[in-house]
DNA sequence: CTGGAAAGCGCC
DNA sequence: AAAGGGCGCTTTCCAG
C-alpha cells in the first residue's frame, strides 16, 4: 500500500485536510483516484458539501478505517493554513479566502478552479516567507507533524458519565431556583439576575449599594466578581448573586452542554483542537472546549469526575509543573531561580523568603500564597496596582514587593529588559524554537497600547515556548504509541497537561513512557518536572 | 429571525 | 485612564 500524500492542502482547518484526505483515500465519500489534481478536486468538493464538512463523524470513521486497514497517512507537504499562521499568528482567520485577501489582495469567488489555483499560489508565496523568517523547522518538526496526532486525539474522544451530569443538572436547577428566590426576597423585587444591566440597576440604583470605584468600561456599572466580592461582606445579596452565578455558569456551560455534544455513534465527546487560533502557538479547543473544564471549586470538581475511563482502563494525566516559571529561569539564567529548580526547591517559598526577608523555614502559608501571586504575576507583567488588587494590600506595598523581587532576581530584570529591547528593535518576539509573534505596538506613543505590547512581548516567549515543548512531546509520545502498538490513547491536551486513556495493564509502561518523553523533550538550563496522576476519572487521580 | 457586541467567567 | 498573558462559551441585548 502506498502512503497517501497530497502536495498542497486546501486550507480550512489544517486537520480537516488530513481528515478529508483520509475520507478520499478510503473512498468512503468520493470515488477519486489518488493522483494529486483529483485529490485536490475531491477535497474541494467535500469542502463545499456542508453536510460532509459539518459531519465530523464521517472522517473520524475514515481515519479509523484507514488505520485499521494498515494504511499510513504520509500527509501533506504544504499547508497554506499552517504557513499563514506561522508567518503571522495574530490574524484571527487563516482560511483560504482570508489568507488570499491578505497576500494577493483578491476577493475569491469560490469556484473550484480558482481555489485550486490560489491554493498553489499561496503555498508557494507563504513557503518563501516561512523560509525567510526561519520558520521551516517549526513547520516541519512541530506544527505539521502535530496534525495527524490531533486527528487521532479528536477521533479517540473522551468518555463521559451521563448519569453523573444528569443528576447534577436536576440538583443544580433546584438550587438555582432557591437561590433566585432568596435574591428576589432580599431585593423585594423580581428581575433577570442573568442580565448584568438589570442586576446593576437593582443593586446600585434601587438598593443603593456603594457603586464600585471601577465603573465598567461602558455605560453600565460593573457587577463583575471582584466588585461583588468587595460587597459580599456587608451585603448578603452580593454573596447570593455570586453563588447564583457560580451555579448558573457551571450548569449552562458544562452540566447541560456536554451531554448534548456526545456523539450518537461513539457515545463519546469529541473536541476539535484549533491549531491556528492563538497568537502564542498554543492550541485551542472548541465544540466543546475541553481546555476549560472546571477544577477550582468543589462543585467544579464534581463535573471533572464525570470524565471517566472505559471499562478496564484508567485515566492518566501528566502535568508540566510550573513550566512557564521554569522557562523564565531558563531564559533569564537567573542564578537563584536556576539553582532552586536544580535543587528541586519550592520556588514560591524561595520568593517569599527573598521578598519578605525571612528564612525559608520561617515562611508562612500566607507568605507563600502571596509570593505565588508575585511569581506568576511577573510572567504576565503584573503592575503594582494589579498586585495590590489581587492581594488586597496597598499599592505602595505591592510596589515594594515587586521592587524587592527584581532586586533579588537580577537575572529576571535583565531578561525582561533584553526582551523588550529586542522587541523594540525587531517589532517581534520569538520562542525558543523560533516561532514568531509580531509586536507592532511596542513603540507606540499610546502608553496604553505600548503597555499591552510590552506585557505581550515578555509573556509570549514563555507561553509560546511551553506550547512548543508540549507539542513536541505529543508528537513523540504519539509515535511511541504507534511504534509499540500500545493500546493507550492520548485524548486531551490542556496547555501543560496531557490526558491518556490507558488499559490497566499498560499503566506502568505509560507512566514511564510519558514521563521520559515529557521531561526529556528538550535540554534546558533547568530540569522539567512532570507530575503524573492515575485514576478512574479526571478528578480522583493519584 | 439572525448576527454581533458586551459582560461575565470557566481554564492554563 | 488603565491597571495580568492566552483562550471559548453562555447569556443578554439590540440593530438590521
Amino acid at each position: 500500500m502506498l502512503p497517501l500524500q497530497a502536495d498542497v492542502a486546501t486550507p480550512t482547518t489544517p486537520r480537516a485536510t488530513h481528515k478529508i484526505a483520509m475520507s478520499v483515500a478510503r473512498g468512503a465519500a468520493l470515488s477519486v483516484s489518488l493522483d494529486e489534481p483529483s485529490l485536490l478536486a475531491g477535497i474541494k468538493s467535500l469542502l463545499s458539501d456542508s453536510s460532509l464538512l459539518k459531519s465530523i463523524h464521517d472522517y473520524k470513521l475514515a481515519i479509523h478505517a484507514l488505520e485499521s486497514s494498515g494504511l499510513k497517512l504520509a500527509g501533506v507537504r504544504h499547508d497554506p493554513m499552517l504557513y499563514s499562521y506561522l508567518v503571522n499568528p495574530t490574524y484571527s482567520s487563516h482560511t483560504l479566502a482570508d489568507a488570499a485577501l491578505r497576500q494577493f489582495n483578491v476577493k475569491l469567488s469560490g469556484t473550484l478552479p480558482e481555489a485550486a489555483d490560489i491554493t498553489r499560489q499561496l503555498a508557494s508565496a507563504l513557503r518563501g516567507e516561512i523560509e525567510e523568517l526561519g520558520l521551516a523547522k517549526v513547520y516541519e518538526e512541530i506544527d505539521l507533524p502535530l496534525v495527524p496526532v490531533l486527528a487521532r486525539m479528536e477521533h479517540a474522544g473522551v468518555k463521559i458519565d451521563r448519569k453523573v451530569l444528569a443528576a447534577m443538572s436536576t440538583r443544580l436547577q433546584r438550587e438555582i431556583d432557591a437561590k433566585a428566590k432568596e435574591i428576589y426576597e432580599c431585593c423585594a423585587m423580581e428581575f433577570n439576575i442573568n442580565s448584568p444591566k438589570q442586576l446593576g440597576d437593582v443593586l446600585f440604583n434601587k438598593l443603593g449599594l456603594p457603586k464600585p470605584v471601577k465603573y465598567g468600561k461602558g455605560k453600565t456599572i460593573s457587577t463583575a466578581v471582584d466588585v461583588l466580592e468587595a460587597l459580599a461582606e456587608d451585603h448578603q445579596v452580593a454573596k447570593l448573586v455570586l453563588e447564583y452565578r457560580q451555579l448558573a455558569k457551571l450548569k449552562s456551560t458544562y452540566v447541560d452542554a456536554l451531554p448534548a455534544l456526545l456523539s450518537p455513534t461513539t457515545g463519546r465527546l469529541h473536541t476539535t483542537f484549533g491549531q491556528t487560533g492563538t497568537a502564542t502557538g498554543r492550541l485551542s479547543s472548541t465544540n466543546p472546549n475541553l481546555q476549560n473544564i472546571p477544577i477550582r471549586t468543589e462543585l467544579g470538581r464534581e463535573i471533572r469526575a464525570a470524565f471517566i475511563a472505559e471499562a478496564g482502563h484508567v485515566l492518566l494525566a501528566a502535568d508540566y509543573s510550573q513550566i512557564e516559571l521554569r522557562l523564565l529561569a531558563h531564559f533569564s539564567k537567573d542564578p537563584l531561580l536556576v539553582e532552586a529548580y536544580r535543587r528541586g526547591d519550592d520556588v514560591h517559598t524561595l520568593t517569599a523568603s527573598q521578598v519578605f526577608g525571612v528564612p525559608p523555614l520561617m515562611v508562612t502559608p500566607d507568605h507563600r500564597r502571596q509570593a505565588k501571586v508575585v511569581n506568576f504575576g511577573i510572567v504576565y507583567g503584573l503592575s503594582p496596582f494589579g498586585l495590590s488588587q489581587n492581594l488586597g494590600i496597598e499599592t505602595g506595598q505591592a510596589r515594594d514587593f515587586i521592587n524587592a523581587y527584581f532586586e533579588k532576581y537580577k537575572g529576571v530584570r535583565a531578561f525582561i529588559d533584553q526582551t523588550l529591547e529586542q522587541a523594540r528593535r525587531d517589532q517581534k518576539v520569538k520562542t525558543l524554537f523560533g516561532r514568531v509573534r509580531p509586536i507592532p505596538d511596542i513603540n507606540s506613543k499610546n502608553a496604553n497600547l505600548r503597555g499591552f505590547a510590552e506585557r505581550t512581548a515578555v509573556n509570549t516567549p514563555l507561553q509560546g515556548t511551553a506550547a512548543d515543548l508540549i507539542k513536541i512531546a505529543m508528537i513523540r509520545i504519539d509515535a511511541e504509541l504507534q511504534e509499540r502498538r500500545l493500546k493507550s490513547r492520548m485524548t486531551l491536551q490542556v496547555h501543560d497537561e496531557l490526558v491518556f486513556e490507558v488499559p490497566e495493564k499498560e499503566v506502568d509502561t505509560m507512566r514511564t513512557l510519558v514521563r521520559e518523553q515529557m521531561e526529556n523533550v528538550h535540554p534546558l538550563n533547568v530540569p522539567l518536572l512532570v507530575e503524573i496522576g492515575v485514576g478512574p476519572n479526571w478528578r480522583d487521580l493519584e
